[in-house]
RNA sequence: GCAGGUGUCGCCAAGCGGUUAAGGCCCCGGUUUGUGGUACCGGUAUCCGGGGGUUCGAAUCCCCUCAUCUGCCCCA
């Protein structure tokens, strides 16, 4: 019986030609974040099940139906993260984070899993870079949140994506609004799609952003979320327009965004991408804040705010990326001598290949070689020949004119490294 | 969970009841064992996602199953 070299359902292989993207877009979210005085956070990718169903929310899509939930050998009920901040704020308490002075600022970045079914810009194996911000009740850390995250974007080349914005209120006048839409709403249930009808009962503010048109029309009555904030959230919500686009940022006032996890407080925001590389998908980025979040987990009060944005997605969108260096090549008829080059051009920082499918001790004909390094885009071939050996030299082959030029073994590594890496 | 599409060599792909299962790309070898990119020649699927069935005969028809893609829901 053979075994299946498929990977599991939504999942999929990172192979060599990619992994240049993956490592890219690290590097410089690492560098991008680092500078804004965030730093890396490890957390595992499994937890136990309670926290999520706690910290995300068990209305939530993510807890009701997505997640990979298994059972280890002593019973113990645990899930593979469908989200990144609930274990943060996990080890943030664990760690004793919260004595530290605030704000205590976070980035990771790993894979996360949650149950669907598969399609563009979705998988059930997928990425997210996150950052929090533990501490800060102000808006201006919302703002500096934001203004990151916009900033890695271009700093990748994603320059058509917009910030969407909207406050969900708090424990002061969500409540009451949320009364007020279903009060609203009951008489017209009946109008509404089965969907909405099930949101009513579990999360009245999800009804707002229903897709179907039919809902849409019962709603264009009802106030938004915004009208009806208390006077606490009203003042964070308008400092933090003004201060977005202060800082050049032209958000789009959403009221009818409701993000898909129950922990948000005021502050939402989602970055928008519309193109067509993401199939019907367009978020590639959301967060917001979540001042009551530590407490819940049993920590002393503390606000924080913080997003995610799906590496996978910001992959898609990546502009064609620019050709990596280009090898040397040592051809040689002594394939010892030609690795004991090339290992050591390799230790003056030159990318150096040599070919390996001689059988035995014996070379492939330089033809063969020659054809192996044109095949690799070499930019220079060394050539060890045996005339060279005997004389200590090295024929240096520039492929681009096929111009040759000879040098003695000891000056070789100087020599390429000046035309090389300048 | 629901609705459609697709599954023939690593990749693209012809074939639509009787073929040794085209072709292209890639790969390998040769013309060319001291020199590449072109050209020419040769090689690479006992098998058509898997399992049943119909038939004298199936990659081609039927059933089941699996995978994959696209969409709904929701989100990253």
């Amino acid at each position: 019986m053979e075994i299946s070299t498929q990977p599991p359902r939504g999942t999929s292989d990172i192979l060599p030609g990619q992994s240049d993207d993956w490592q890219r877009l690290e590097s410089l979210a690492k560098t991008h974040l680092q500078r804004a005085g965030y730093k890396e956070i490890r957390t595992p990718t499994f937890e136990h099940t309670e926290l999520f169903k706690r910290g995300v929310g068990e209305t939530t899509d993510i807890v009701s139906k997505e997640m990979y939930t298994f059972s280890d050998k002593s019973d113990r009920s645990l899930t593979l993260r469908p989200e990144g901040t609930a274990g943060c704020v996990r080890a943030f308490l664990n760690a004793g984070l919260h004595r530290q002075s605030p704000p205590v600022k976070l980035w990771y970045q790993g894979p996360m899993y949650r149950y669907e079914r598969p399609q563009t810009g979705r998988t059930r194996q997928f990425h997210q870079l996150g950052i929090e911000a533990f501490g800060s009740q102000g808006p201006l850390i919302d703002v500096e949140v934001i203004v990151v995250a916009s900033d890695f974007l271009k700093a990748l080349g994603i320059e058509d994506f917009e910030v969407q914005l909207n406050s969900l209120g708090d424990a002061a006048c969500r409540p009451a609004y949320r009364e007020l839409l279903r009060e609203k709403l009951r008489a017209r249930l009946d109008k509404l799609c089965a969907d909405c009808r099930d949101r009513f009962e579990r999360n009245p503010l999800r009804m707002l952003d229903c897709k179907v048109p039919t809902c849409q029309e019962q709603y264009k009555d009802i106030p938004s979320a915004i009208d009806h904030l208390c006077d606490d959230c009203k003042t964070h919500w308008l400092k933090l327009v003004e201060l977005v686009q202060a800082q050049g940022i032209k958000p789009v006032i959403n009221p009818r965004m409701v993000r898909g996890l129950d922990y948000y407080t005021r502050t939402a925001f989602e970055f928008v991408a519309k193109d067509s590389r993401l199939g019907t998908q367009s978020s590639i980025g959301g967060g917001g804040r979540y001042d009551k979040l530590v407490e819940m987990f049993g920590g002393p009060p503390t606000p924080a705010v913080g997003w995610a944005f799906g590496v996978d997605r910001l992959l898609m969108l990546l502009p064609d990326k620019s050709l990596s260096a280009l090898p040397v090549f040592v051809v040689s008829s002594n394939p010892q001598a030609a690795l004991a080059t090339a290992t050591e051009l390799r230790r003056v920082g030159i990318q150096t290949e040599l070919d390996f499918a001689g059988q035995g001790q014996a070379a492939r004909n330089f033809s063969k070689q020659i054809q192996q390094a044109n095949k690799l885009q070499a930019s220079y071939v060394v050539i060890l020949g045996e005339d060279e050996l005997a004389k200590g030299e090295a024929t240096i082959k520039d492929m681009k004119d096929g111009s040759q030029k000879v040098v003695s073994q000891s000056e070789l590594a100087s020599y390429l490294g000046k035309v090389i890496l300048e």
